[in-house]
DNA sequence: GAGTAAGTAGACCGGTCGGTATAGTACGCG
DNA sequence: CGCGTACTATACCGACCGGTCTACTTACTC
């Protein structure tokens, strides 16, 4: 009965799994999770229609929720490595900002954050997405939280920080989108490293 | 033998119109674009689905957009009328996020932005609908920046500033609704008391 | 009261949706 | 070898999607 990891000790075998997850994770970061059809996700993996459900039994949502956890880790690491780079917070909220502005930007204005869409359009309506939303943004939290911390702040200013941090950027990420134009994010960047300094 | 609400001579003629474009603002507040259905706009409604495609030829998306301006109109009268309270601008903005907090709550934290999930799924491939998220949003941005500026603020910051305060109270929604709390609203509200004192 | 534009009404359409059924293949293991 | 299982592969399903059609009823005008 040896259960998975089954295949060549490299990527054999869940190359599949793992294509569905990426391909995933793209589409819901650019539309979401409503205007996403399966048909669109299994041509963009190159994986069969049928393997979706042998890797996902619980079809669309599992496949979601997966995605939604692949994009929030990722962002999670991107955010504290900026967080650990040198500088006070001021400096280092502002690099994260520039980056989303960049990333932002280079994707034609179509790669905001991962999490955000799927969150407004499918939380109310399903508590497994909101739990997992619920937890992609509480670890970002914490990333930024104890870069303030390790900077001197108290733990309430620093939570009450982070919160506002991420409210903006995302927010920024929003209006930017609205735009065409990164200018919310340097206004955001800006106001906050006034705050912050 | 219609029983349904004939032609009262004040609303004759538009209130299926207007029937439509707030069930649809409910129904994409609520859901988003993608997730929400001609049959459940037309089913709340209570209009008969030809009736739509007279009123509204241009489909789904120009119902929308209407959609998208009424709910964006109704929301910068609010905005006025708080900013135009008494009281510093810290407190005013304050009261804002407050009253948002206390609508996403009683709604069961359904009701949020009701642009924000539209933009975010839709914008980027459809341009009228981005065109009329721009504009949604700078109506708000003109009614805050006006309040900072009647407050004695320079011209530049007055623009950062209200850019910061509605990216961040965009972000504090969607925070809420993943978190189900207000928490980081008021979070966001305190924060931007400090920096606004 | 005939004519006509405005608006109502719901049956109907092809296409796509998420999901399933079932046959086939690769591979570790005895 | 051959057998079981992990996985691939595709054809297929009913439901629902956004959108269209045509017949009808009203309200106003002459």
């Amino acid at each position: 009965m040896s259960m998975s990891a089954r295949r060549d000790p490299t990527t054999a075998g869940t190359s599949s799994r793992e294509a569905f997850v990426s391909s995933t994770a793209k589409l819901l970061r650019r539309q979401g999770y409503a205007a996403t059809g399966l048909n669109e996700i299994v041509a963009r993996s190159g994986a069969p229609r049928g393997s979706l459900y042998f890797h996902f039994p619980g079809g669309k949502q599992e496949l979601a929720l997966a995605a939604m956890e692949h994009s929030g880790e990722q962002l999670r690491g991107a955010i504290a490595a900026v967080m650990a780079s040198p500088g006070g917070a001021a400096r280092t909220v502002g690099g994260l900002i520039d980056a989303l502005a960049a990333g932002l930007e280079a994707s034609g204005y179509r790669d905001g954050c991962p999490i955000a869409t799927v969150t407004l359009e499918a939380a109310a309506g399903s508590e497994p997405v909101r739990l997992t939303a619920e937890r992609v943004f509480s670890s970002w939290l914490s990333e930024l939280e104890s870069a303030l911390v390790a900077e001197g702040a108290e733990p309430e200013a620093a939570r009450r920080r982070a919160m506002l941090v991420l409210a903006a950027a995302e927010g920024g990420l929003l209006l930017a989108r609205a735009q065409r134009d990164t200018a919310p994010l340097t206004a955001v960047r800006d106001e906050l490293q006034n705050l912050l300094a």
